[in-house]
DNA sequence: AATTCCGTCAACCGCAATAAT
DNA sequence: AATTATTGCGGTTGACGGAAT
């Protein structure tokens, strides 16, 4: 445990690690590397690839954003109802999340609730009043499968300027039948029964 | 027209879990 | 069985672009 595995800034040899945002020539490198020898064991694969990145930030890139099956491109409104369904059942435990998404990852799901959905349930914790502790839950609050009632949200957030979602209302193919909710009905009815 | 503010997203970091030796 | 390496996860940061001032 004293021994950091990717730790080889400065000390071994001169492996020169890059860092930041992927050029397309890198993005080529590791796609095709993967595509003549597969993926896995990173490390390695960094190394005969001839990257200068650590396995880990070559698994990162081929995960979230060069493997084929990746879905780019807005949510969907029923892919944001999946998400709040799963995230109030299991909290953030993204990558369980994101199995249930395909072609989405964890680290896209956890971006869009931490920008576009916490933000909407901290407005509506602060429009109904409340000025109790809430600091910054939301978040790692529920783990263990206690019932917990995140709160009782009684007032759905207004839902004004919110662009850049899907022009609503949607048809949903939600439950069964039911199937026209507006932004505003999935939010609140999400929002209320937050466990 | 210039500057500041804000939202989004890709990528990094540390830690935990798991696998390999 | 113990130690070390690798992989996976979740939180956070920083760059960037567009909106607001």
């Amino acid at each position: 445990m004293d021994k950091k595995p990717d730790d080889d800034n400065g000390k071994s040899q001169d492996v020169e690690v890059r860092k930041g945002p992927w050029t397309m020539e890198e993005d080529l490198i590791l796609i095709n590397y993967i595509a003549n020898h597969g993926e896995g064991s990173w490390n390695s694969l960094a190394k005969a690839a001839g990257l200068k990145r650590t396995g880990k930030s070559c698994r990162l890139r081929w995960l979230n954003y060069l493997r084929p099956d990746v879905r780019r491109g807005n949510i969907t409104t029923e892919e944001q109802l999946l998400i709040m369904e799963l995230h109030a059942k299991w909290g953030n435990r993204w990558s369980k999340i994101a199995k249930h998404l395909p072609g989405r990852t964890d680290n896209e799901i956890k971006n869009f609730w931490r920008t576009r959905i916490q933000k909407h349930i901290k407005q509506a914790e602060a429009f109904s009043g409340q000025s109790s502790e809430m600091s910054d839950q939301a978040s790692t609050s529920h783990m263990s499968s206690m019932p917990e009632p995140m709160e009782t949200y009684d007032s759905p957030p207004s839902f004004q300027g919110n662009n850049n979602m899907e022009p609503l209302p949607v048809n949903l193919s939600v439950e069964s039948n039911e199937a026209y909710w507006s932004m505003d009905d999935l939010w609140s009815m999400q929002l209320l029964n937050g466990d």
